[in-house]
DNA sequence: GTCTATAGCAAGATAGAC
DNA sequence: GTCTATCTTGCTATAGAC
């Protein structure tokens, strides 16, 4: 009996949950339709069961938001800190980041996107804990604006506030026929650096 | 009898119709709320009336948020082009362009809030409706971009999408405690200026 | 674990009196 | 024009059988 498994198996393949698949399916109906228009019967339909049975793995519908955030935040905070493992340079770094951020935003799936998209009722319990996640996660541009070489008096915390928003923003816009995640996130870092201190 | 007043008059004052109550109250609370949270219960309440009778002035809550879009974009539209009458040269033009804009959409009330947080669901008839009114002010900005002085191989479109992305994403950070947005706005222009050719 | 069935409620919209 | 009353529909969540 190990310490993780708190009740005895049910199934002989150790699969004996399907969570995951109820995560998929959330993460898909929330960015498609928007956490309220989403509706539990739809994402159970999705995966393959019955409304009711869904609140055996997640209590209420909030839960399974906060859930798929969190997946969500994982996601793209691995994609960038793989990105920023092997490269070199403030600027590189930067770009590196950017490049990891729109792919995984734009190209990575819906739950990424939902993090950006829908977010519960701002009274509700969950909304400051979201928050939470995003500004741990946004921590990591903080640091890389940081060791930027920029000229004195250069707002550094504007200069975060610009690029998240434009990277945030750019799910409005953003069409797979377009130049792709990384050709977006060098033209973003191309217009910072125009005429930098050689 | 003129074209525009289609039946008579049914009050000595003029002010026949309670249309302009009911927008501010919709825009209070699809900006508050997020268009599905927002109840036609709510929006007729908190501008004195029932909801029943609503829907002599809006045949659908889809239309009042119609309605919403169009008067919130004509106030920003309206904003940017005054601020834009008196000033002259292509980056000081284009920094009071971004102050009008967060001007109204961080300070200005909740009209132009909702235009860029409470979008009708992809795939009612409404939202290319509404995509199309804001691609209309946002030609504002592919003129001011392209009369900007720049070196020769900037991307102008990637310049656009990054400021009007950092712009409406200030809605997620602003806090009136901190810098206002011209301030915002000046720290905006300053880092795409950096190093311009003088 | 998943089901059926349903409680309990709130929503958008309509009808018709006044 | 505004009301009351209500239709119809959909939702989250729960209870209990299997």
């Amino acid at each position: 009996m190990t310490a993780t498994a708190t009740s005895t198996n049910t199934s002989a393949t150790g699969r004996d949950n399907r969570r995951p698949q109820l995560l998929d399916s959330a993460a898909r109906n929330f960015c498609d339709q928007g956490y309220d228009a989403a509706s539990m019967r739809d994402i159970a339909a999705a995966a393959g069961m019955k409304a009711g049975s869904m609140y055996y793995y997640f209590p209420s519908k909030e839960d399974l938001l906060v859930a798929v955030h969190e997946e969500g935040i994982r996601r793209i905070t691995d994609a960038v800190n793989d990105a920023l493992a092997a490269v070199e340079g403030p600027w590189e770094r930067l770009r590196a980041a950017i490049g990891a951020h729109l792919d995984v935003l734009l190209g990575g799936g819906d739950y990424a996107r939902v993090v950006i998209k829908a977010l519960p009722p701002d009274d509700s319990e969950a909304h400051d804990r979201l928050i939470a996640l995003r500004n741990d996660y946004e921590a990591i541009f903080v640091r890389l604006v940081n060791e930027l070489p920029l000229p004195d008096g250069t707002s550094r915390r504007h200069l975060r506030l610009l690029l998240l928003g434009a990277m945030n923003w750019s799910q409005t816009w953003y069409r797979p026929a377009g130049d792709d995640p990384q050709a977006i996130a060098e033209a973003f870092v191309q217009l910072i650096r125009q005429g930098e201190p050689q």
